[in-house]
DNA sequence: CTCAAAATGATAGACGTATATCAGAAAATG
DNA sequence: CATTTTCTGATATACGTCTATCATTTTGAG
């Protein structure tokens, strides 16, 4: 029924409990020809470790912590509410987190914060993070402590994580530019495109991602260079304002970066009919807009499915198992209608429910 | 660190081990007076029982019965699939699954099924269910033998089980209207709709909210009357070659329920400009549909999501812990760009075509 | 062959809970 | 008050793993 122990592993391999012991949990001083004939036990009974008697014993507690961009992004603090709400609920579990707050797209800031993570020894650690080479260092160094690494939202360097967690921005792109080209119904049309900076790689792929698609299936548009936002809102209101002003072509709008806010008090203003609008990440804002009316679609990239998922593999990592069954995270499409009834931006309030 | 244990909260209500003991596992012959002094207890020091430990002491198995209508439906094959597919990753939490097949839509059929769990004894069970009061009797049984019950993908007398999983069938017909209005782009059409039978709960609810949404934010458009197919591909495929063929004014089509595969083929087979497609659920040929431009949007419920909360929810029902956090399930738009990478196939699949 | 080093076996206590047993205390009954 | 009934306390064993200790055996080097 319930598998093999370690006891029956060791008496089919034909030595002591003491040294099948020493082998799982290689503990050294062990001959290689008994690691060999525990290993083959082990294989041949298909004996797998009970993680909540071993954690019962070691006393295991689940020290993680989360490396997320400060300052006022609507996404990420939905991102911290996630991260507590679910922290709090797998405190039964003898999980613990700790969000360190890192001075936004700052490789400085992120550098010394990985470095200081070295000191408290975590045994989990997910990082929000930048492709940049200067991090290379500190995260190397994290590793060597036997730490697992995981990218989240925003990758890092690929060799020195063991994961990353998040969607593939290319097709958020693809995907905003099938919808777009869909509300057009055919007709031509001019879509204007904003962006945070373009050295940012989520926004440049997004972009890439929705020009590849209106350039194949909807020769009919056109897509505007981006105006470049800074994710400012005010800069967004400004630049929005102008462009729609100056161009009546504008049949589309497209802003793969944040700093929404703006944009959308611009689109609020607009007399006549206002032209199809796309944003990304569903925040309080956001959604406020979707139910108004003032945009038609938000792409989501559902972080509360990325914590949940970070927690889960963070646990199977730390504790060596293989991972569940995880599909490529794909972005997700909110109209007016499919909206979550949960409140976005109150964690307080979340709890209550 | 790790909380109180069971001894600390005896110590505390000052009662012995055994008598806390009692009353936790409520094995009765014990006063209310000690009653009251072990709940404060727990209460005031916050005690939870460690839950790992119980079953590790008790060698709990976790044996979880899956309740699915059986035949070639598409959807339930991917259920039962993501279902097996979960449950061997379970296993290390010694998680059993029995996936019992039931005739579908047979309310006799399902009162059966559910008389007959009674007899083994599992420990929770998930059931798609029907609305419909010849289910209370066996239902009432499995629940005074203690047995949490939920309702997966279509809901049970609300009275009898704990919970219910799946998605708001309103909110699904709302967000096809949506987008299919969109889609329109402020032209006129008439709306070709499908269903399986108009007392399927679902069905109905669905076709409910698409109507709800054109006629509200819609006024150019006009839904047509569902035509009725019992959901079989071949009654689909001539309906929908008929009505295509009849009424040339039909500027989309939306299909609540399943067979679509009949419906798909009669798509292919028009020559000129298609209408815009709006079908239910991701199942391998309607990602295929969505790839070849047969078809523009999939509405899915995501069964992979429904079947991992089956699993927690019940876990925790059977635990008596509360619960994690869980925000409403939200149907999922597909379109061909942000397709799971998976396959979705299944060998029952092969021998339908 | 000798002696140290390396490897192994045997075993015990701990983690927090479940479950069972038995003796003894408190309460209810007449 | 005696007697049954109900309740309580004390204690032991088990679950599967981790960790540590100590004695013993095997191996390798000189």
């Amino acid at each position: 029924m319930s598998g093999p122990t370690l006891s029956d592993v060791a008496d089919a391999a034909g030595v002591s409990y003491a040294t099948a012991d020493r082998v799982l949990n290689n503990r050294g001083n062990v001959a290689q020809k008994s690691i060999a004939k525990v290993r083959e036990a082990v294989d041949r009974l298909g004996y797998v470790r009970n993680v909540a008697a071993a954690n019962l014993s070691r006393k295991r507690v689940y020290r993680l912590a989360f490396l997320i961009p400060s300052g006022p992004n609507a996404f990420f603090n939905r991102l911290r509410a996630h991260i507590t709400a679910l922290a709090q609920h797998l405190s039964v579990d003898n999980v613990t987190v700790e969000i360190v707050d890192v001075s936004a797209f700052s490789v400085e800031a992120l550098h010394d914060s990985i470095g200081q993570l070295t000191g408290y020894d975590f045994d989990g650690v997910a990082i929000v993070g930048l492709q940049n080479d200067q991090l290379e260092q500190p995260l190397a160094d994290l590793r060597a402590h036997g730490v697992p690494i995981i990218g989240l939202v925003s990758d890092l360097p690929v060799a020195l994580r063991s994961a990353y967690i998040g969607i593939d921005n290319m097709v958020a792109g693809r995907t905003a530019a099938r919808l777009t080209g869909m509300a057009h119904a055919n007709r031509t049309g001019a879509i204007q495109t904003f962006a945070g900076a373009l050295d940012a790689r989520d926004h440049a792929e997004r972009l890439q991602g929705f020009r590849d698609v209106i350039a194949a299936d909807f020769p009919k548009l056109s897509v505007l260079d981006p105006i470049l936002t800074k994710d400012d809102p005010a800069v967004l209101y400004d630049a929005a304002c102008t462009a729609l002003q100056t161009n009546p072509s504008i049949s589309a709008i497209y802003n793969v970066g944040a700093g929404n806010v703006g944009l959308i008090k611009a689109i609020s203003e607009i007399k006549d009919t206002r032209p199809f609008s796309v944003i990304h990440e569903l925040v309080e804002h956001s959604k406020q807009a979707l139910i108004t009316g003032h945009v038609d679609l938000v792409i989501d990239q559902r972080p509360d499915v990325e914590v949940s998922r970070a927690f889960a593999l963070l646990r199977a990592l730390i504790d060596q198992r293989d991972m569940p069954p995880m599909p490529a995270l794909m972005p997700t499409i909110f109209v007016q209608d499919n909206l979550p009834a949960d409140t976005l931006n109150d964690p307080m309030e979340a709890q209550v429910k």
